[in-house]
DNA sequence: CTGAAAGCGCTAACAG
DNA sequence: CTGTTAGCGCTTTCAG
């Protein structure tokens, strides 16, 4: 491994002065800048961050944390895209990305303690649970923070139009002619109240009253629980003309499950998704759906995330990233049974 | 920041007693050392593996290197699973993860830079482009290096047992009746050469001769492309009674490219696909395939690349993980238009 | 413009 | 069993 002092020593100058040379310090002069340059490349020097980190007290480094329900980490459908976004916005940026876990090697060791071990410079959340005392315990603490999808008081926050999302999907419903819809919705958490607050917004504009039955309860990105969700609405007197699931995950499984029971999408019930991903396009007909923008959602996290982190400071900007319907062949015009 | 310093000085003796009874050194009375890790605990103390790293030579953190033609990223079907299975193997051993990259901060960098800034303990390679290289002056480097699907003379590699998978899912078809196969190949990589020998084995083994248009060029994870070989097989004009695809993603856009063409799967045509990801489970009917274990391959890769980086050496140990064979509804026998 | 020196927090001989 | 001391590689005053 060559250091700084390797250079100095070839070059004949002090370990300063080509710290200073490397890192483009205005008050070295030109000739010796370029020659230490020239030096640490022919040398192959390679700077030791955690050296500089030790000293500076920046190691380059954000931590991503991210734990959904169904435990499915990075095979997940819809965060993946998300974190893949953070994560290149970062490298653009000159940032590593560490993942944050809790019982690192056995022990166990809150959120907040594998950050401060590891230094890193700030934290993008991207979970399920906010509620969780670790997650809070790291928002309320000195490291820069940004929230994915989550409304709090004390941090960052960049999240999609789920109000919106939800309206225009149920709206679009309605424009087909569908009154009696359920929206079969995930866990209870924030992104989920604001949905439904965007389901029944929808409902109220075109003057459909809302009532319980419209809403069953599932979950996000599993399978099972929606299969289950079918099989309940299966056991009403009168079905619903059109189900909206939590997620495309949930509603690819949900139409699998009609299906099994011998209920024809969309012939017999119209299905919508939420999130956009592929998967919602593979299968036949394409999937309706609301696209969220993961791609600006993890830029957007990774930007205010370095920008918090250079200024040392932490805020609570909110950022809303627009979301897109997308209708397919899942949801069609309620057959008229008058 | 509380440090060894403020413990010890709480503690009325000197910091290398600190450090010893923090660390579980033998030689450190036990009394003491209960006091130090009572006072450490209560003042919050947090090591700073910085610190520690620039003493020790050990960053307790893993390189991972995965870069796809398609560029999914973390997005990838199949590799998304592995990297998850290779993360939490390497978290429960007390490692954390480093995503390699070129470009890192818009400075490019090679590979093997970036893992020497970072100080890397060892390296996960599972790539398409191995010829890479920036991957092969990695491999060549004295990091211990552990590659996934790859064979070379100079690192540990986990492999999936490819030729048995082609093998076993010709024979397969064979079995169903299909003698016009068609094996639609991903890129000309080490995977898809071994691939392609399981592919000639099982028509061998079948009394099946082998002909040239029996293998058409594609590309994994890539929908364009094997759009496109779908429309140069229906060019012919004798077509095949099954494709084969790269990958379940290629084949699920494979049989969408039938579809669009009036090809009925499979009562036309049987397909199949590799790798046994859940998409092809969502399709109806389900995929005909080959599943390989990601989570034995990527756990296998942690466990071999810490055994490396802690006896700091480096092997050219082989691990083959077993496939198996996944009917599905995309595969049935050929029609008899005898 | 250059360099000496101190320090970031921790570990590792080596004495005692 | 405990403490002193010298680094690990880099940055950062502060003199010169």
């Amino acid at each position: 491994m060559v250091t700084i002092y390797d250079i100095a020593k070839a070059c004949g100058c002090s370990s300063a002065t080509v710290s200073k040379a490397l890192n483009n310090y205005p008050d070295v002069n030109i000739k010796t800048k370029e020659k230490i340059k020239k030096k640490a490349k022919e040398l192959g020097f390679v700077p030791n961050l955690q050296a500089r980190a030790l000293s500076t007290k920046r190691t380059w480094n954000i931590g991503v944390l991210f734990e959904d329900k169904s435990n499915s980490g990075l095979t997940h459908y819809y965060f993946s895209q998300v974190l893949q976004a953070v994560k290149e916005q970062a490298e653009e940026k000159g940032y590593d990305i560490t993942f944050i876990s809790k019982n690192l090697g056995g022990v166990d060791m809150s959120y907040l303690e594998h950050c401060n071990r590891r230094n890193i410079d700030g934290v993008v959340i991207a979970c399920i649970d906010f509620k969780d005392n670790q997650v809070q315990e790291l928002m309320a603490s000195k490291i820069p923070v940004v929230v994915i999808d989550y409304d709090s008081e004390f941090v960052s926050a960049i999240m999609s139009d789920n109000v919106r999302g939800l309206y225009e999907l149920t709206s679009y419903l309605i424009a087909l002619g569908h009154r009696d819809i359920v929206y079969a919705y995930g866990h209870e958490v924030y992104v989920t109240e604001e949905r439904i607050r965007g389901f029944k917004k929808a409902l109220d504009e075109a003057g459909i009253p809302f009532t319980e039955d419209m809403l069953v309860k599932s979950r996000y990105s599993e399978k099972q629980a929606n299969i289950d969700a079918v099989e309940e609405i299966l056991k009403r007197e009168k079905l619903p003309t059109a189900v909206l699931f939590p997620d495309d995950y949930a509603a690819i499984w949900g139409i699998n499950a009609f299906r099994n029971h011998g209920v024809k999408i969309p012939e017999d019930i119209s299905v919508a998704g939420f999130d956009g991903v592929e998967i919602g396009e593979m299968i036949f007909p394409r999937l309706t759906t609301i696209k969220q923008n993961t791609v600006r959602l993890g830029k957007e996290a990774s930007l205010k995330c370095i920008q918090l982190l250079e200024s040392k400071s932490k805020d609570n900007t909110k950022i809303t990233v627009g979301i897109e319907l997308i209708p397919g062949g899942t949801a069609m015009p309620p057959k008229t049974q008058m």
